[in-house]
DNA sequence: GCCGTTTTCGGCCCGACTGTTTTCAGTCG
């Protein structure tokens, strides 16, 4: 059973949790949380690198105690810290962790006192009213744990970034109704685009804070407030979604909006790096000593730390601040700069409209191509094309070029790739093809070896141009298979071919780790949305959300070429 | 437990809100 870097990163958490139960020195297991994010955010296969005799100490926040624990995680499955650690607290102490309200000081008391050792001892001790009778703890804290356990609320609750759009939407205008004028931003993961998010944080510039609150804890959609200050408010939604308001003054605004967007890692690299520079930053502004110096616009604050302007999508400390000062940073491709879209379905397999409404619509947002690459015949269930009914779709497209101006359709596939590594069309038709997008939609749970060869085998098909969504992954709800992704990426590179990234919100696929570490191989990168009707021919957006999380330019993707350069890309992939 | 233009010790981001307290510890982001 080889190891992964989430298994490591889930072993440190846990030592983490538990030393903090434990009374432990706060910054070691600031070492360990920060160790086992460093490790969870990494592309690259610790244990390989281990196995290759690479010097583990030197990934940041990575020292020789770290080093060697990972070693014997590897080795041995498992590290006597952690052993250690479990037989002086119970494990299924970590859940309890987990529910809003409750840290560590809170978890050792009711351990301690009750010998609380799981979620269902929790809610007997809270029921009889135990919990209330200890030190720290009232009536208030025992109906809260009562309330969360029953509602099953977990402060890791994490929703698609996709799915809460309409209601940040809805929230924000509810604001708006109250000061037309301000400047009101989402910031957090919402705009660093992350795949999901676990709460929304608003932030708002205003003088006269209080008409704001009461108007967002009063919202119709509020299920419960969470806090309710005078500049900052957290409510729960009826989703279960968490908002969180804040509100400072025009001359904070960008420094609050620096703090509120995040990632708490970034926060820290900066902060430390303002706090080496004699300054302290915070999200007020930029201070020396007493004095404010910065803090308007999130412009001013990089600026005074001797830096770029860092997009939010880079804001992980993953490079970022070096970059940043040494004017180095990648010119991140946007959305305008696509050109077409290379995977979508129509009504011949599994999609609800037609080549030409398809085409129709590709052209008025803008595009100069797409390509129509329905599934093939062994996906029965999605009506997948045989080649006589994809030698009638070529044709169909013919005609719809010669009536179309200025737009061009492109013939496609995106072929089943079968068990054995072989693709589910006979190569004679997929050479008069112009796109061979190849996919895995069937046997998922393949040994991580044979997983990697089955794909690589298909790579190998010369004229196959695309992997599709590479690892299956759905999220927050199907991980993804067994697959060796480096040694994925060093074959694409070696091969020539590209990988996507599927802009399907479930999907987003290439994750942004991988699709970093692609392009910095030289693989090109294809960004679509696998649009099954014209209006997710929007879903380019969260594509391009999570090529610019993975650092990527114009340069690294296939679809901003010209439709005359793709097709000379496209030549060289198939020669 | 990590780290170093103050380098092997002594720091480690910073502040709001709540509940349980009489001035603050705990939690959260």
């Amino acid at each position: 059973m080889p190891i992964h870097n989430k298994d490591i990163a889930a072993k440190f958490s846990e030592i983490a949790d538990l030393l903090e139960i434990d009374n432990a020195n706060e910054f070691r297991v600031r070492a360990y949380r920060n160790a086992a994010r460093t490790i969870d955010a990494m592309g690259q296969d610790v244990s390989a690198l281990m196995e290759a005799g690479e010097d583990l100490t030197q990934i940041q926040g990575i020292g020789d105690e770290l080093a060697k624990k990972i070693e014997s995680i590897v080795t041995t499955g498992t590290v006597k810290a952690l052993e250690d650690l479990r037989k002086k607290l119970p494990p299924g102490i970590t859940d309890i962790l987990k529910l809003p309200g409750l840290g560590p000081k809170k978890v050792k008391v009711l351990y301690q006192e009750l010998k609380v050792k799981s979620l269902e001892d929790l809610e007997v001790a809270a029921k009889a009213g135990k919990v209330s009778a200890l030190p720290g703890m009232g009536k208030k804290t025992e109906e809260q744990i009562l309330k969360n356990i029953t509602a099953r609320i977990d402060a890791g609750l994490r929703f698609l970034r996709a799915n809460v759009v309409p209601s940040a939407e809805a929230l924000l205008g509810h604001l708006r109704g109250i000061e037309k004028e301000a400047p009101m931003t989402l910031c957090g993961s919402y705009r660093r685009m992350r795949d999901t998010v676990g709460d929304l944080d608003i932030l708002v510039a205003s003088e006269s804070p209080q008409p704001l609150m009461d108007a967002f804890v009063s919202y119709d959609e509020v299920d419960e407030i969470l806090a309710n200050g005078s500049t900052k408010s957290s409510v729960r939604l009826r989703s279960g979604l968490q908002v969180d308001l804040r509100v400072v003054k025009e001359e904070s605004y960008g420094a609050a909006m620096h703090y509120f967007t995040g990632s708490q890692a970034h926060n820290i690299a900066v902060r430390r790096r303002a706090q080496e520079m004699g300054f302290k930053v915070n999200e007020y502004g930029v201070f020396k000593g007493e004095a404010y110096v910065a803090g308007a616009a999130e412009e001013e604050v990089f600026e005074t730390l001797g830096l770029a302007y860092i997009e939010p999508e880079l804001r992980e400390d993953r490079g970022e601040i070096a970059s940043a000062q040494a004017r180095a940073l990648p010119g991140l491709v946007s959305e305008g700069d696509i050109r077409g879209d290379l995977h979508l379905h129509s009504t011949a397999s599994d999609g609800r409209n037609s080549i030409r409404e398809m085409a129709e619509a590709a052209k008025a947002r803008g595009y100069a191509y797409l390509a129509v690459t329905d599934h093939s015949k062994r996906l029965t269930i999605a009506n997948g094309l045989d080649e006589k009914r994809l030698r009638a779709q070529m044709e169909e497209i013919d005609t719809v070029n010669s009536e179309m101006k200025g737009f061009t359709v492109l013939k496609g596939s995106e072929v089943d790739i079968m068990d054995d590594g072989s693709l589910d069309l006979p190569d004679e038709i997929l050479r008069d093809l112009d796109v061979v997008i190849g996919s895995v939609h069937h046997k998922f749970k393949l040994g991580i070896e044979e997983q990697t060869m089955r794909v690589m085998k298909a790579m190998d098909n010369p004229y196959f141009c695309i992997l599709g969504h590479p690892t299956g992954r759905l999220l927050l709800s199907r991980e993804p298979y067994e697959i060796d992704i480096p040694r994925i990426i060093e074959h694409a590179a070696q091969r020539g071919c590209c990988l996507e990234i599927n802009g399907n919100p479930q999907r987003l696929d290439l994750h942004e780790i991988y699709a970093r570490a692609a392009i910095q191989q030289g693989v090109m990168i294809s960004v679509n949305t696998d649009a099954h009707s014209v209006e997710q021919l929007d879903l380019m957006q969260h594509g391009i959300g999570q090529a610019r999380r993975a650092w990527i330019e114009t340069k690294h993707v296939l679809n901003t070429r010209s439709l005359k350069d793709l097709r000379k890309t496209l030549a060289v992939i198939r020669s």
